[in-house]
DNA sequence: TATTGTTTTTAGGTATGCCTAAAAAAAAAT
DNA sequence: ATTTTTTTTTAGGCATACCTAAAAACAATA
């Protein structure tokens, strides 16, 4: 049996790898999982002990193919629930991440079946992140941000690359959800500020947040 | 806070004190829980600390008015999550216990409510067991079961008063469900065993069956 | 009432997952 | 190349939630 603890440490480990491909350090893992590094280094040696990760000292942690088998799964389980909560509870953007932390670590291949079922196999979450499927393949899919894009080209949007309630909130105020239609008017030199068309409405958007929305072009 | 371990006590006690109305030994919480009395004691302790049970040594332990309200919460999630297991992710009777298990315990009051809201308020939940409401209102149905029927009475199913999984997938075999209408045509006086006509059809059921089959009288 | 049997509690231990403080190793800077 | 700084590990503790074995309290019965 894997532990709440154990699973969360993968997760970790997983998601730090595939953002440097390089091994893991025990600080890193310490920051985001806010415990001591000590502890960091204790539980480690449990996830060798469950050939979970690949371990020398002083020289970082990467995830066995085992211990990627169990991270991907859990980050579909996140990823499915996120989904869940958003399209059928009605949940806006920045409350669904700690419900979905919980609910990533109830055990049950049924219940993630059926509910991967009654979503209709969803290939990307609401903060437009991939759903890897059931034999962890994820979808990759090209995203840029609203930033990237050229004035006058329109796309669709996919998602966020920022995971911070206040942005999150201020999209819900403006009415910007995963599907709405956007069109680049205008990109003010002076601040790289952007005038937007989505809805038959007009709004301006700072630089930091036209970074952070992703857009799919037609 | 309150732990996982903790609300399996709680849940326990009540249940138990709804059955006896007497307060609750050690062996009986002990037995229930699949642990030692000496655990349940060490815990009783913790949870008297909390104010969360009424306690005298060697004189069995009740709930306290704070106890009972986080139990009846527990139960209200419970139940819950069992009915949206059935009614939206098409689990069967017998599958839904352990998977709502796990489930109850999450911690989110609007996650909850959502789900009621999705589900349309229910009040009964799969089993046939009242669902309380948000401030802890128990629905009080009347039930009876097939067995305590009459020849030539109908009525509608309303839950099952056994929690074994062979009884309950012997149901679904049966297509025997929730609002299933049944009419009672036969009671054999040999065995009292009965038969029984819904959906068109004629079967015949054991008295344990008919026993544990919960109906409401038209 | 004294003895026997059952239930409950206490005492002392274990594994998990965290902590701080100190030691050891590695990396960076002089 | 040596010193300083940073990172990582080890050592020793703590709380939770369990355990077994033994003691204490209660209940039943001769």
């Amino acid at each position: 049996m894997i532990t709440r603890s154990e699973e969360n440490y993968l997760k970790t480990i997983f998601s730090v790898f595939m953002q440097t491909q390089n091994n893991v350090s025990t600080n890193e893992i310490a920051n985001l999982l806010e415990t001591s590094p000590a502890s960091v280094t204790e539980m480690i040696k449990k996830l060798q002990d469950k050939n979970l990760v690949l371990y020398e000292k002083y020289n970082g942690v990467r995830l066995s193919k085992k211990g990627e088998e169990k991270a991907v799964a859990i980050i579909r389980k996140h990823r499915l629930w996120e989904t869940f909560l958003v399209r059928k509870l009605d949940f806006s953007w920045s409350e669904v991440h700690d419900v979905a932390e919980q609910l990533e670590h109830i055990k049950s291949e049924k219940l993630i079946d059926k509910l991967d079922h009654l979503l209709n196999y969803p290939k990307f979450d609401p903060h437009g992140d991939p759903i890897p499927t059931k034999t962890g393949v994820f979808n990759h899919q090209e995203r840029i941000s609203i930033f990237e894009m050229d004035i006058d080209e329109e796309g669709v949007i996919m998602g966020v690359s920022l995971d911070n309630k206040d942005f999150l909130d201020y999209l819900t105020k403006l009415k910007i959800s995963i599907g709405t239609k956007v069109k680049v008017l205008e990109q003010i030199k002076f601040d790289q500020s952007m005038k937007i068309e989505y809805d038959s409405k007009t709004e301006h958007i700072s630089k930091e947040i036209a970074e952070n929305i992703l857009i799919k072009i037609n």
